[in-house]
DNA sequence: ATGACGATTTACT
DNA sequence: GTAAATCGTCATA
């Protein structure tokens, strides 16, 4: 089953929750599909959060996807060769989303070893090193800016089927990686990733 | 028109 | 641990 729309109408902090356990699912231009259990996702506030695109109130060429419905996926490309991917929270005009930082493989690992090693000279990745980390899975997962904007509701190249969630007690909460620049924003506990899983980019920071 | 900067990853000391 | 890679985007002028 796919997770409708009103699953994705929630705060980001609520959605960032109930999205890890969930399935992403990739159907290549070929037909093949990939798919990866979200394990590890961060929320961004939207225009008050100073780490978060859409911080006091900018709407721009890039982050219009984050002003948008729910449900959709905002793509955004960084530092001149990575892609990044969240999934839309709350209303149209509240701008906030979920960040996915990271997945455990399920289907299409021999493809995703492919697309993650034509980048990289190393050879033999581990699974584990397929999806640990927000660009490693949307290189894996061949996820770019053409996708900026898909309806993640819809079976269409990218889509979100329903699965088990991950029970509070099994989620480390903890700060954001990499927002340094966001002053006390930079603290705030919203990262949150399922406790022992493999897959996480890093441990507890 | 210009310049500074990344919601990162990888390789190397 | 530190540094390089690499360029679209956005604020400033």
């Amino acid at each position: 089953m796919i997770l409708p729309r009103r699953f994705h109408q929630r705060d980001p902090v609520t959605l960032a929750k109930a999205l890890l356990g969930q399935t992403l699912v990739r159907v290549l231009d070929d037909g093949e599909r990939l798919a990866g259990r979200i394990v590890e996702v961060e929320a961004y506030l939207g225009v008050e959060d100073r780490a978060a695109h859409t911080c006091g109130g900018r709407r721009t060429v890039r982050n219009q996807s984050m002003w948008g419905q729910a449900g959709h996926a905002y793509v955004y490309f960084t530092y001149g060769m990575h892609h990044c991917m969240n999934i839309v929270a709350d209303r149209p005009g509240v701008p906030t989303a979920v960040l996915l930082r990271a997945l455990e493989p399920l289907e299409g690992i021999d493809t995703m070893r492919r697309l993650r090693s034509d980048k990289i000279a190393s050879h033999r990745l581990r699974d584990a090193d397929l999806c640990s980390g927000p660009a490693k899975l949307t290189q894996a997962m061949a996820i770019d800016r053409t996708l900026d904007g898909a309806d993640l509701t819809r079976r269409g190249a990218l889509f979100l089927e329903k699965a088990e969630g991950v029970e509070a007690s099994r989620m480390v909460v903890c700060p954001r990686i990499g927002v340094g620049y966001a002053g006390e924003w930079a603290t705030k506990p919203l990262r949150f990733y399922e406790r022992g899983n493999e897959n996480v980019s890093r441990k507890e920071s």
